[in-house]
DNA sequence: CCCGCCAGGAATGTCGACAATCTTGTTGAC
DNA sequence: GTCAACAAGATTGTCGACATTCCTGGCGGG
């Protein structure tokens, strides 16, 4: 599985950057030549990435990125929601102090990134924030499928992290999901991680009524 | 995706009804010549199985049953508590009269199995009852999700319908959820899920802290 | 007697070629 | 002019063989 699974990570990575639109067939030749593998490798790197709900096979019609709809992708977040807050509430539980230090850290890391209008690393600071907090969780079934759930509505989160006034708002969600975690109060942060996701929810359904 | 879609159903069909067990190796050539088909179509199932947490995949090492302690199987439940909740919610929220019925007749065809003691004939009610709450939630991200991880936690669950006195309390839980999802409303059903499975946790607690 | 090295065997990883299937453009009849 | 059947092209599905990697057992040296 050595060099396949770099062609999944690959692969994965390419879709989740946009170097494919949804809708784009990932025809296997195609690949395989651009790679420099052989048709096998490719062939698994597909298979796994349909499990994770990045891209759709149609029986002998080939594979193409997945279209994730303004409602499939509130439903993704209404699941995520409900895990989340279960991750949370763990985080809340187990974190060590050290982890309650990084945790600030991060957060004052996401203020300096608000305040200096730079987009890009507070989105990816919002990533490692969620991610550090499954890991602190120790929850790995939850943060498999929260992990999952994230790549697949990948999209329509780059285009919320780009509206504006969504980060000031954002920031203020996160920094009371902290608070509740390092004052080690589970059903807090729980209830934290659930309003920062229906946050998320709201602006989603927004889009849906009136698209564009 | 033809045949290897027939290959894995069988391969998953055979891991769950306890063909093979969990450690169990499965080598490829001795599945290929065992269902008269190539290697290809058997990597193939074996990748979409382990993606869907049943098969464990070490590099160059092969494949084998996933073992489930009784820890996962506790996480697992845990994530099933939270999404099923949500499940219910929807459930309540969108079921039609038609459904209503059908949830009401399932229900005294539970109560029918457990005075007549028919544990195999419960165990499917119970599955059949959660699919279709699934169904009316309309929600099929949660669904996908729930349905992967019963899979997984299915060894356990069989265990668990043999307790004794376990289908009485199950039935109990079962019917607090169907008189919620009819009566329309969404909190209580997601309480009355959450404390179904919250139920089945402890037992499975029980069993971790004093195993067998 | 114990430890490290080496060869043999076994299973997976990879590749190229052939077969089956679907789509699409064309041709012919009505 | 429209519709249906057909044929050509393209793409996936499948198979067998070879390369690579890992484990196991035996051998020799210390």
């Amino acid at each position: 599985m050595s060099r396949a699974d770099s062609v999944t990570d690959t692969l994965r990575q390419a879709i989740l950057k946009g170097r494919f639109e949804p809708g784009d067939r990932l025809l296997e030749v195609a690949l395989a030549e651009e790679y420099a593998v052989g048709r096998a490798a490719i062939r698994s790197a597909l298979l796994e990435l349909t499990s994770g709900g990045l891209v759709k096979r149609e029986a002998n019609r080939g594979a193409t990125v997945r279209r994730i709809s303004i409602a499939e992708a509130i439903q993704i977040t209404e699941a995520r929601a409900v895990l989340e807050s279960l991750i949370a509430a763990r985080a809340a539980r187990n974190a060590s102090a050290e982890c309650h230090s990084e945790l600030r850290q991060i957060i004052a890391e996401m203020e300096e990134a608000v305040s200096d209008g730079q987009s890009q690393a507070y989105s990816e600071l919002n990533g490692h924030m969620h991610c550090r907090l499954r890991e602190m969780s120790g929850h790995h079934i939850a943060s498999q499928l929260v992990a999952n759930l994230r790549d697949r509505a990948a999209h329509h989160q780059y285009r919320l992290a780009l509206m504006p006034g969504r980060q000031i708002e954002s920031l203020e969600e996160h920094r009371a999901i902290v608070e509740a975690v390092v004052a080690g109060e589970e059903d807090t942060a729980a209830q934290a991680m659930q309003n920062h996701l229906h946050s998320v929810i709201d602006v989603l359904t927004r889009w849906g009524d009136a698209p564009r």
